[in-house]
DNA sequence: TCCGTCATGAGGTACGTGCCTCATGACCTA
DNA sequence: TAGGTCATGAGGCACGTACCTCATGACGGA
């Protein structure tokens, strides 16, 4: 089987012919400027679809003379895996330097919804073409991204999603599946009967919550030699989540199995080597760090799930670029795939 | 932290300007023309390192007003994983169609060295900027490889390297780590004493012997309850696979575990179940299919490991467009990972 | 009927690079 | 010294799109 090339691409010029009328009326409806009649509208359309005219992003970025603009607003506040975001983001400016794309990362107070609606409202589409963030489930949340969308700037949801909003995309991984997927790994490794023991972020969280749902379902199904301990909050930080660890580890003395769905894992951890326990108990925790590196390596962890922060930022650079192609055509993203983390497969 | 754009990036006129030049002179530095003395190339040279200059893609490839073109080389013969390659790309196709990138799908007879080496002496630098190829590790596609090279195509290699090669980069995955994860997983599956049964494709092929080694290693130092039976050859084939399981199966009844580290999964699946052994002996194998998904689902695989073909052909893509922009500059590329799949996170 | 508004056409320049032609001067060789 | 080769400069056109100005014609209301 060969593949081979297609025909040479139709231009804005062979649009203007085969629809009948002028460039310049082309160039009106692609962009959407004013002054055209919807018929004559409509037979540009037509002519786009007969040709299968694509506009051609290089001469577009060109064109236009300035960058395809970005801003990523992503949650501050020590979170190890807000952090390796950052620090995707970062990796990819370098990388990106020659290809007409403006990278701004901006962070802002974690767990604060007005911090990031202020951030949000600042924003207009004169200076940014797109906005990613890492935003909580909040209703004024949803209302600042719908008033943003309404000023020409596209909002692309990350990691955690905002149905019902104006967000143009949502990328992030499926978080029911990886609860399951923590569930059958556990439940395989626990051989034995006992209790597991789930420590979460919060369950205000959308994300969590669905963790959660995701590894009870499976575990309750297919493991009934376990049983579950739980949720207790960590609220994705290290003391009080490694409070909470010292409170289940105590508390329950035939517990098999840790599933920590949320971060604060240098506190599980540190939980773990303080009583005693670690190599001892199966435990599952998400998000690739210095942290759950190490502690996977010593035996501490057994399996690290991650959600793959530069995939996820690579996924949203290409959402982006579509947007900006055609303001209205859905999005095609490939599906951020949950890594599977055991020692023998670190990177 | 916020990070905000660099100044406007240099053109070719500022490192005219700065090298004290003209603009042709800098174009036949750039492009790699004859007729400059080595001094003024220098003085160029310092010019684009001074300035941080970097070729804009979108204009270049604007400019030669054709697209890039790859063209890739893959094994034909109903290996389901090869076929996953030849789908990634025509996946690529219709993603990239506005990116002036001209994608080439060429399958050429597996196993038969010669049949390579012909479609890669029939590329020339007039027709094919890149060719990536997924090739078996043989001094005369060596030399080939080689050859191509000399003809201005840029080689990379997929799925398995050719060290020793003028190959501009390898796009794959670490398969000793495969190996070590297959093992580390099986290991802890089977908990009593027992033997695990490894069935590769031919321990010819690099990736292959590498798998074997990873899972050797990390089976003999940590799960030594369990001893190792083979590998015996499938030749990544389903009939033989099937033949090569059924006798591991009837000569050793206490298997417990089955790596197969090669292609053929439906013979081995068509094995398991004739024998009745489907979901009493755990079983690890390669390659996301119809079949291994199938097989997941019933609970006649255990794990599936995939090396993403997706990932593998976007990551390819990138590192050509890399080769177009700058001939001689190192490849970065992101790694590509290991998934680990279970019946619980198939996507 | 006159003027204003609107839809559209015509044509240009610009973006950054590739690639072409032609001219010029320096240097070498016979 | 004439003819040749070579390094370089000067300039222009092209790629496909964005965006600008100006002209023109149609149609409406007063």
């Amino acid at each position: 089987m060969d593949e081979q090339a297609e025909a040479k691409r139709a231009t804005v010029h062979d649009v203007a012919r085969t629809a009948g009328v002028s460039l310049a009326t082309v160039d009106r409806v692609l962009n959407a400027r004013p002054g055209v009649r919807p018929e004559t509208a409509e037979k540009v359309e037509n002519a786009i679809k007969a040709l299968d005219f694509r506009r051609d992003l290089s001469a577009s970025l060109l064109a236009r003379a300035r960058d395809l603009r970005v801003t990523f607003l992503i949650p501050d506040g020590g979170n190890a895996f807000m952090e390796s975001l950052v620090g995707a983001i970062a990796r990819r400016v370098r990388q990106t330097r020659n290809e007409r794309l403006t990278l701004a990362a901006s962070q802002y107070h974690a767990l604060d919804p007005a911090a990031l609606i202020s951030r949000l409202d600042a924003l207009n589409g004169r200076e940014t073409d797109c906005a990613v963030i890492v935003a909580p489930d909040d209703p004024a949340v949803v209302k600042a991204v719908d008033a943003a969308t309404r000023r020409g700037v596209a909002i692309i949801t990350l990691v955690s999603d905002l149905p019902g909003s104006a967000r143009r995309h949502f990328i992030g991984i499926d978080n029911q599946a990886a609860g399951r997927t923590a569930a059958s790994l556990l439940g395989r490794f626990c051989t034995a009967p006992g209790k597991v023991g789930i420590i979460a972020g919060s369950l205000g969280l959308r994300d969590h919550r669905e963790r959660f749902e995701g590894f009870a379902g499976v575990l309750g199904r297919e493991f009934q030699h376990l049983s579950i301990v739980g949720p207790t909050e960590g609220f994705d930080d290290d003391v009080q989540t490694e409070a909470a660890a010292l409170k289940l580890l105590s508390e329950h003395k035939d517990l098999t199995g840790i599933y920590n769905l949320g971060a604060g894992n240098a506190g599980l951890v540190a939980a773990l080597g303080k009583t005693h326990r670690a190599g001892n108990i199966r435990v599952v925790s998400h998000e690739l760090s210095d942290t759950t590196r190490g502690a996977l390596r010593a035996g501490t962890l057994d399996v690290v799930l991650d959600q793959n922060p530069d995939g996820e930022i690579r996924a949203a650079i290409a959402a982006a670029r579509q947007v900006a192609l055609s303001p209205d055509a859905e999005i095609h993203s490939d599906p951020i795939e949950i890594g599977i983390f055991l020692r023998d497969n670190l990177r």
